[in-house]
RNA sequence: GGGCUUGUAGUCCAGUGGUCACGACAUCGCUCUCACACAGCGGGGAUCGCCGGUUCGAAUCCGGCCAAGCCCA
């Protein structure tokens, strides 16, 4: 009679999806608790990191639900954006901008619709209640909608403005990017040491981006260094180029690094725009919008930033302006998606103003309880240090397209109606302006960042279901806490601007998990690991028992121990289950409405307990110390010490024919075992699942997931227990001494004499004899239980 | 460089002032015991990162240092 893992774990998913159990119902008169969910990246295979983070929403969702909320937890696919972009490219070896955009984001589509499949498998095998019948994917036409709503919303209120300026750019994806996409990488690089002539000096300038020569519109050295004191007011030749650039001189400029002297380029990194700014320098952009080189580089032109520096480092040395070189390593910035170092050009972009909304950001943030709270500081060092309003146009492809045009002839912006929504500009040009009749337009050919939509997430989860604001703020937020300076953000953000509040009442943030050597996971390493195998290996219960290992917000390391443990629990769950049904040997048990024996007393007592610390435990959020204490009943109270003594209980009572003291075990028994079954419930969906429908219950609901979070018994349960925690002890001590003369728990000894408290331990006599397979017990009194 | 977090037996982790410390995995020993060898019982193994301070008393509070992880410059 054993039990088949998968095969249980896979009937369950088919009769919760069959019998819609975690379907969301609005109109019942229930509290609702609102789930606002991360809608996964389609941009590959479930990770370790999703199998971790997503059972601990929805153990708060299965606890909420039993206890009494209707719980409202959509799901959602996040297929909008660059990551399916890439995704895409790279499956089917195309780029983007090579092919007809439309060709393109018909295989993004239909890329992205079928991964969605393999993803919606995963993600629902791990027994996750969310409403996954009605999820949604940011790049339908629904989702657009609401996405070009809301920036519609931005743009009325002079939240969402389109202005020249500098932006950081991807020269690979080849698309503006925000600060939020950057990721520091420390690369090996070169210090070159060129040669820039002036007319009476030579000066030595040492940069790390040769090829940039072309853009160069000044050098720049520290007004205290002497060393340059005397360039003040002339000009220098720039390598190559031979264009004259002035000498300017400012405090930002280290002189401990290089020779001290600087050459500024528009763009070479973010110090060359401040220094750009503050000194009115011209522009000489020399990368287009391609991610090559243009007009301006002369004989770079048409290669990449990289090329071009393997290119300019010969060209430099044939001309002689190449003094030296020096191998050094240095951090850069690189664009998180593809991790190809950042560059920075001019043009149009589309912006939302966020910079003057800091004290707002912050309030709201106060506003909303974090866990773990120190998460907040987080959020908070994020709206600190922003420096940026927030870039959200990107020259890319699959994404929401802005709902605007560009009137030709008087220069006004056109936002189409609510009504025409979603619309796309970049296929539907000539409309007419609205201010001067002319049909000289064109649409914006840009595309929202991801981000733009899915800060929106709770209201496309709330439009989707027909709820309306009044569902906002949401209960609860989960995410992990690498995105509190995106995700979390950008969601604070939109709902301050549209509703005027916060977006949910908590949100839980979630850890990373890591290698076994504490590494961060990623695919790049070659360190990342699959969670279907492991479900498959131990299954969804035990995976998710491994996800409630370690308190909210804490890192985990990778183990595989933790899911041989769950496995055994899920075993040893319906291993005492199968004990149970054997001891009550089928008799009918009848309630029992007064509890007379001590033992029996003894766990209704430690159950009560357990029911009101583990709740407590859910209440604050903090599944894993409610799983702890769950575990540590069931194991070490309930199998070891409780069920061991009843084997014995139930065997002397039968003898003695007293039936009406089986009957009030057997019913102790069971009521604490479905206890249990309900307490691991949020835990372990499957095997309670899978008990609960095996045993003989009154009023059975169709699951036990639509059953009642446990409360304190009424049993009239005696406070003291310490005759009995002297039995314990004392079965403890022959386990002991059995175990120290290495014969068996089951060997019988002839005699033994026991020191206790004769007058406590006198009526559990006959119960040692039995358990311990005694054939003659004495007892001596004594200060402490111990053998004689 | 800044912020946040973490640092307890070979490994993972509990423990926020009071018998030099809970448990799991691993290890060793004994037992195929009538729910469970995917088990049970028992043993060994920790100067609680380092230094200093507060206190009658600190893993636990304070300061400094070191190391690691994440986020950000």
């Amino acid at each position: 009679m054993d039990l088949d893992i998968p095969a249980m774990e896979k009937k369950w998913l088919e009769y919760w999806e069959k019998n819609m159990i975690y379907e969301f119902k609005s109109n019942r008169a229930k509290k609702i608790f609102s789930i606002d969910t991360p809608p996964p990246t389609v941009s590959g295979s479930m990770h370790l990191g999703h199998a971790f983070s997503y059972p601990h929403q929805d153990f708060i969702a299965r606890y909420k639900r039993m206890s009494g909320f209707s719980v409202f937890y959509p799901w959602g696919f996040d297929d909008n954006g660059l990551p399916t972009e890439r995704y895409t490219e790279k499956l089917h070896a195309v780029k983007g901008g090579n092919m007809p955009r439309q060709r393109f984001q018909e295989l993004c589509s239909e890329t992205s619709i079928g991964l969605e499949g393999l993803m919606l498998r995963s993600w629902s095998s791990l027994g996750l209640s969310a409403d996954f019948i009605h999820g949604y994917r940011t790049i339908s036409p629904e989702v657009m909608k609401i996405s070009q709503k809301f920036f519609i919303d931005l743009v009325k209120k002079d939240r969402a403005y389109r202005s020249e300026g500098t932006s950081l750019f991807c020269p690979v994806c080849r698309t503006t990017i925000s600060q939020i996409d950057l990721e520091d990488m420390e690369q090996n690089a070169s210090f070159f040491f060129l040669a820039f002539r002036g007319n009476d000096t030579n000066v030595t300038i040492a940069t790390t981006r040769p090829e940039m020569l072309a853009a160069c519109v000044a050098v720049c050295a520290n007004p205290n260094d002497n060393r340059y004191s005397g360039l003040k007011g002339t000009y220098l030749k720039v390598p190559l180029y031979n264009h004259s650039v002035p000498v300017i001189f400012d405090e930002s400029v280290n002189p401990e690094k290089g020779t001290g002297i600087e050459m500024v380029c528009t763009f070479g990194d973010q110090n060359d725009v401040e220094l750009w700014r503050k000194y009115n320098l011209p522009l000489r952009q020399i990368l287009d919008m391609n991610g090559k080189l243009n007009d301006l580089a002369g004989p770079l032109k048409g290669k990449t930033p990289q090329e071009a520096r393997v290119e300019v480092h010969k060209l430099l040395d044939r001309s002689g302006d190449l003094l030296e070189t020096k191998k050094i390593k240095h951090v850069v910035n690189v664009h998180e998606r593809c991790g190809t170092p950042v560059e920075i050009i001019t043009g149009k972009q589309w912006f939302v103003r966020c910079l003057d909304l800091k004290r707002d950001l912050i309030s709201v943030g106060n506003d909303i309880k974090w866990y773990p709270s120190h998460m907040k500081i987080r959020y908070e060092n994020w709206v600190n240090g922003l420096k940026w309003d927030w870039c959200i146009s990107r020259q890319r492809y699959y994404g929401v397209p802005f709902p605007v045009w560009y009137c030709q002839d008087c220069g006004s912006m056109i936002l189409p109606e609510e009504d025409e929504l979603p619309v796309d500009p970049r296929v539907s040009n000539n409309r007419m302006c609205d201010k001067c009749g002319s049909k000289n337009t064109v649409g914006e050919m840009d595309v929202m960042d991801t981000w733009a939509t899915s800060s929106l997430s709770p209201v496309i989860a709330m439009e989707r279901y027909g709820l309306n604001a009044d569902i906002l703020p949401m209960s609860a937020r989960f995410q992990a806490h690498d995105i509190i300076s995106t995700w979390a953000f950008t969601s604070i953000l939109r709902s301050l601007i549209h509703f005027e509040r916060k977006p949910w009442d908590v949100t839980i943030i979630s850890g990373n998990v890591q290698d076994p050597t504490g590494s961060k996971l990623s695919k790049s390493k070659g360190n990342a690991l699959s969670p279907d195998e492991y479900i498959n290996k131990y299954g969804a219960d035990a995976v998710r028992f491994w996800a409630a290992s370690v308190s909210m917000g804490e890192d985990i390391k990778f183990s595989e121990q933790e899911l041989v443990r769950g496995r055994r629990t899920v075993i040893k769950l319906y291993n005492s289950y199968n004990l149970l049904r054997l001891l009550a040997d089928g008799v009918t048990i009848n309630p029992v409405s007064e509890i007379r024996n001590e033992i029996n007393s003894w766990i209704l007592s430690s159950l009560n307990e357990v029911v009101e610390s583990a709740t407590a435990y859910m209440e604050t959020y903090d599944p894993p110390k409610a799983r702890n204490l769950v575990e540590n009943f069931f194991w070490n109270v309930f199998c070891d010490n409780y069920l061991e003594i009843i084997k014995s209980q139930l065997r002397i009572d039968r003898n003695a024919g007293k039936l009406d003291s089986v009957n009030e075990t057997l019913y102790v028994a069971n009521y604490v075992m479905l206890t249990i079954f309900k307490l691991y419930a949020p835990f372990m969906p499957f095997i309670t699942e899978e008990l609960y429908d095996k045993m003989d219950i009154k009023n059975k609901k169709k699951s036990i997931h639509l059953e009642q979070w446990p409360v304190k018994s009424d049993f009239h349960a005696v406070s003291n227990h310490d005759d009995v925690k002297d039995l314990l002890t004392a079965i403890s001590v022959i386990r002991g001494l059995k175990s120290s003369l290495k014969v068996s728990l089951g060997s019988p000894l002839d005699s033994l004499t026991l020191g206790c408290n004769q007058e406590k331990m006198k009526k559990f006599l006959d119960l040692i004899r039995d358990m311990m397979k005694i054939t003659k017990l004495d007892l001596v009194d004594s200060g402490e239980v111990r053998v004689i």
